[in-house]
RNA sequence: GCUGACGUAGCUCAGUCGGUAGAGCACCUGCAUGGUAAGCAGGAGGUCUCGGGUUCAAAUCCCGACGUCAGCUCCA
């Protein structure tokens, strides 16, 4: 028989397996096989004739089949080491593993090197790995004769017709789907990174099982790579930066909620100024509505009994108002105050006061999940046959306004949830909307089957950081429901009543999320139109403090955020402590400067300096920030 | 909320067997007046998260609360 690897035919004799597949090939790294969309051991028999593609670790699916051995390897060390461990799912993925399991000790740190070095030892043993075939009575019993009792459960969830197939390594036998690498040997080398609770089956209702987690590698350095990786996550971790720069803090006594510093306000009101700005250009109002209402405004808009659990309740004067979670029933409430025409539409109402959401304690983190926060929120009140212009207006600004941050993002469009209201025939038709407006801005789209909000579907992008992490930010929600409940309407041509549609959109989503994200997508380098300080002023000696307050003090006169450093030590000092706080551009003056009216400039990450006029320079950082420009160039000839 | 770990100076952390607390950085003072990533010396700074308990004695052991972290569940 022929098979085709890479454009390569290569001619195998019946029965041949991957492993000679890939011998004959000449791809000694291969680690499996995918034919025909499905991923098989080297030890399995070639399944066909045609294409195959052997998968190496730097496959992402190589990777995974790789780590799913590890996982493997990993509870056969804890079954080894703890007897009574029974085991649920062990998934991989390209990036690591993890394994569910019940087991009478409670694992820690502390056991982590006993588990690899046991895996160490299964990894030298160099167990083949094999795969059977049973009739679900037989794993019936097998499992049960093991005490796998998780096991049996999930055999018994498995569907009817399903092939159950069993994997073993040594003494180890699992019940499992596979693929596999076909050693032990392979992985050479192992981290258990760490351990956590996880319910069975995600269900909150049963006790907890221990889920820990690991990594691994075919060689050393591998793992090396990867845990220096994990470090650098760690490194620009945003709460980490965020006390380091000395932007915002939390305290025990508001869980939830951040306290802002200057140099955290600067950045924050960068942000919402930006969004103004370019707002304002489009045709959005700004307005200020309460932020606590009686609870009759959460029956009309649904929230008393959709979202109630997620907002904060208050007595007050023996009767209970409620802190806003949002701002549309505000807006419809303030779209009402007047009489509407169909010349007022669409009506771009924004808004970037304080929420509150109830979230529960083990949730927060950071900026990144709190229970007080400001949106870049705006409701826009459209006619129906507004809707496709009004959502690909959104979009453009989504461009816009991402695009300043050299983002990437990528975009999903989720649908009817279980719990809604209105009709269905009204969601099928808001879904479609918002799939047209996508297409025709050419932005492929997934979809996220019963994610929409409860009264809309709803267009959520996520933003692709520096390290390839993705966040969810801006939302975008066609909603027919809200102008129903409020009674909202507007005069047609004929003096007609008509219901407006609206459009809920944040493009920031959160601020403070935002600004979370991209403390850790710069690693705290803003570019210069966001950093809390863009320059800092050097005085070399004592004798240049007047002239660097004069240079710093003219910067702030273009509304530069500029000071001078007058603490009395040296320039070495003084260079790496601006470098520690990551400041666009230092201005260094000596007898040279004071003398030229000149500004000594070095740029954040550069060694060199260039001397420039004072007046120049300033005049070019104006203009940068001006122009919010990513990169650092006003120190450039 | 659930499971687990953790909570010591502003920050990062040490503190052995239970015997009343320590380092580096930061801060303040003095000397040095300096040219591109840490000058030298000194000083101040603590209700060891909080509340109970055990003990002659608790940062240390036990219980509870709160907070943080890793996840789960939920979400901007």
């Amino acid at each position: 028989m022929h098979v085709s690897v890479d454009g390569k035919l290569v001619a195998l004799e019946a029965g041949a397996t991957y492993a000679d597949l890939a011998r004959a090939a000449g791809v000694p790294d291969a680690l499996a096989a995918r034919q025909g969309g499905q991923i098989y051991e080297l030890f399995r028999p070639v399944a066909a004739e045609g294409e195959a593609e052997l998968l190496r670790f730097f496959d992402a699916d190589g990777a995974m089949v790789f780590h799913h051995t590890s996982t493997h390897m990993m509870a056969q060390a804890v079954r080894r080491l703890y007897p009574d461990a029974k085991f649920a799912i062990g998934p991989a993925d390209a990036e690591g593993f993890f394994y569910d399991m019940d087991l009478s000790h409670q694992l820690g740190p502390d056991d982590f090197p006993a588990i690899e070095e046991e895996m160490r030892r299964i990894a030298a043993a160099d167990y083949a790995v094999s795969r059977e075939v049973l009739p679900r009575r037989e794993a019936e019993a097998l499992f049960a004769e093991l005490g796998e009792s998780l096991k049996l459960e999930i055999l018994a969830r498995l569907p009817e017709d399903a092939e159950i197939s069993i994997y073993r390594q040594g003494e180890f036998v699992d019940l499992c789907r596979g693929p596999h690498l076909s050693r032990t040997g392979l992985v050479q080398a192992a981290k258990v990174l760490s351990v956590a609770g996880a319910y069975f089956a995600g269900d909150e209702s049963r006790p907890m099982l221990q889920r820990l987690y690991g990594t691994s590698f075919p060689t050393k350095e591998g793992l090396e790579e990867h845990l220096r990786l994990l470090e650098e996550a760690k490194r620009r971790d945003h709460r980490r930066l965020g006390r380091e720069l000395d932007l915002f803090t939390f305290h025990d006594v508001a869980p939830g909620f951040a306290f802002w510093q200057p140099a955290g306000t600067a950045i924050y009101r960068e942000l919402e100024g930006f969004s103004r700005e370019v707002q304002a250009r489009y045709g959005y109002r700004e307005v200020m509505t309460p932020w606590i209402f009686r609870p009759d405004l959460w029956q009309t808009s649904g929230h008393w009994g959709h979202y109630r659990e997620n907002m904060f309740v208050v007595e007050s004067e023996d009767e209970t108002v409620a802190l806003k979670p949002m701002n549309c029933p505000g807006h419809c409430l303030l779209f009402q105050e007047t009489v509407r025409s169909y010349r007022d539409l669409p009506l771009r109402i924004a808004e970037y006061g304080p929420l509150s959401r109830f979230e529960r304690s083990g949730t927060l983190h950071g900026l990144l999940r709190v229970r007080g926060f400001h949106q870049d929120d705006a409701h826009i009140f459209l006619r129906e046959d507004q809707i496709g212009s009004g959502i690909e207006e959104v979009l453009e600004i989504l461009r816009v306004i991402y695009g300043t941050f050299g983002l990437q993002y990528r975009v999903e469009l989720s649908t009817r949830p279980e719990e809604y209201l209105g009709e269905r025939a009204l969601w099928d038709r808001a879904e479609g909307e918002l799939a047209a407006a996508l297409d025709r801005a050419g932005l492929p789209f997934r979809i996220n089957e019963g994610d929409g909000a409860f009264y809309g579907p709803k267009i959520d992008v996520h933003v692709i950081d520096a390290l390839g992490r993705q966040w969810q930010c801006a939302t975008v929600q066609l909603d027919f429901q809200f102008p129903l409940r409020f009674g909202l309407e507007y005069r047609d041509q004929e003096g007609k009543a008509q219901t407006p549609v609206m459009v809920h959109r944040a493009i920031f989503g959160s601020i403070e999320r935002f600004l979370g994200i991209l403390l850790e997508h710069f690693a705290g380098a803003f570019p210069s139109w966001l950093a809390p300080q863009q320059a800092r002023v050097l005085p070399v000696a004592d004798r240049h403090l007047e002239y660097a307050q004069s240079v710093a003090s003219e910067l702030r006169a273009l509304s530069l955020r500029a000071e001078a450093d007058t603490r009395d030590e040296k320039l070495g000092y003084k260079i790496r402590s601006a470098a520690a706080d990551k400041v666009p551009y230092l201005l260094v003056v000596g007898d040279r400067e004071a003398e030229e009216g000149s500004v000594s400039v070095r740029a954040r990450g550069e060694t060199k300096s260039t001397a420039l006029p004072r007046a120049a320079f300033a005049g070019r950082l104006a203009e940068e920030v001006r122009a919010r420009r990513l990169e650092l160039g006003a120190h450039a000839e």
